[in-house]
DNA sequence: ATGACGGAAGTTTTCCGA
């Protein structure tokens, strides 16, 4: 089985690339994030023509997370039960394994930004961040098999930033955020992409501004956690930066994980 | 210290992302 999460940063724009992709690097579920666009503005039927079923959870300008993917979901949820929340931020759903028997349950996550220590958007992520976990606990114990991904906007550490000592405390790579990760990982789930030897200096996004990506100057922010009853499973995890090539990229690059 | 790039809304400028 093949999972990956790509914030592709407006699907108007992306959805070509999207299906692009989609066709050259076919897996089982896919989790967008930041589509940009209301419900009714979904392009569904080019999903399903190119052979994928979809469910999404839109709004307008910002946020907007779906999940694409070879075999239809069921149970999905939207957003974090328990924690009230105008923004569209989750979406979950199960999908069967393929001995036919087991299931997992995938959640895919745009976290909040943040936007600056102290702020009362930082609040909100600390707070949303308390909120998933709970939740994401409850899951778990439904849910020996779950997957978590998504645009967490969290760096584990400094082999994640691309310069540790100028964004020290900075936003993505306060100790506050770093802690709320760890509890995460902590439930009993793994980062995927660190089970494997990795390039150094791996990112998963680079800002637009100033040649970030020629330069590789980026941010490992964008995570794939499995549960341990996945984790045997894991036979790779990559960040693919071939989308990179496109005129018109997402600043981010997707993250690919495979089962098998 | 600031802005840089890109998307959206919606009108020439602002908000926001990371």
């Amino acid at each position: 089985m093949k999972f990956a999460t790509w914030n592709i940063n407006s699907l108007t724009v992306r959805l070509p690339q999207v299906l692009e992709w989609l066709a050259n690097n076919p897996v089982d579920v896919l989790a967008l994030q930041e589509l940009k666009l209301t419900d009714d503005k979904f392009p569904a039927n080019a999903f399903t023509q190119a052979g994928y079923c979809a469910q999404w959870f839109g709004q307008k300008t910002y946020n907007g997370v779906a999940l694409i993917s070879r075999s239809p979901a069921i149970d999905v949820v939207k957003n974090i039960p328990g924690f009230a929340d105008d923004m569209s931020r989750v979406i979950s759903g199960t999908f069967a394994m393929p001995d036919g028997q087991q299931t997992v349950r995938v959640i895919g996550g745009y976290f909040p930004n943040g936007q600056e220590p102290g702020s009362d958007k930082f609040e909100y992520k600390m707070n949303w961040l308390k909120g998933l976990r709970d939740w994401v606990r409850a899951e778990m114990s439904s849910h020996p098999n779950l997957v978590l991904m998504g645009d967490y906007n969290i760096t584990f550490d400094d082999d994640d930033v691309w310069d540790p000592v100028a964004l020290k405390d900075s936003i993505h790579c306060t100790e506050e955020e770093r802690y709320h990760l760890r509890a995460l990982v902590a439930l009993g789930l793994h980062d995927a992409f660190r089970l494997f030897e990795q390039p150094p200096k791996s990112f998963s996004w680079w800002d637009y501004r100033d040649a970030g990506f020629r330069r590789n100057r980026g941010l490992r922010i964008d995570h794939i956690l499995i549960s341990n009853g996945l984790k045997p499973l894991a036979s790779a995890c990559v960040i693919d930066k071939s989308p990179r090539k496109n005129e018109r990229p997402s600043d981010h690059a997707p993250v690919v994980l495979t089962l098998g």
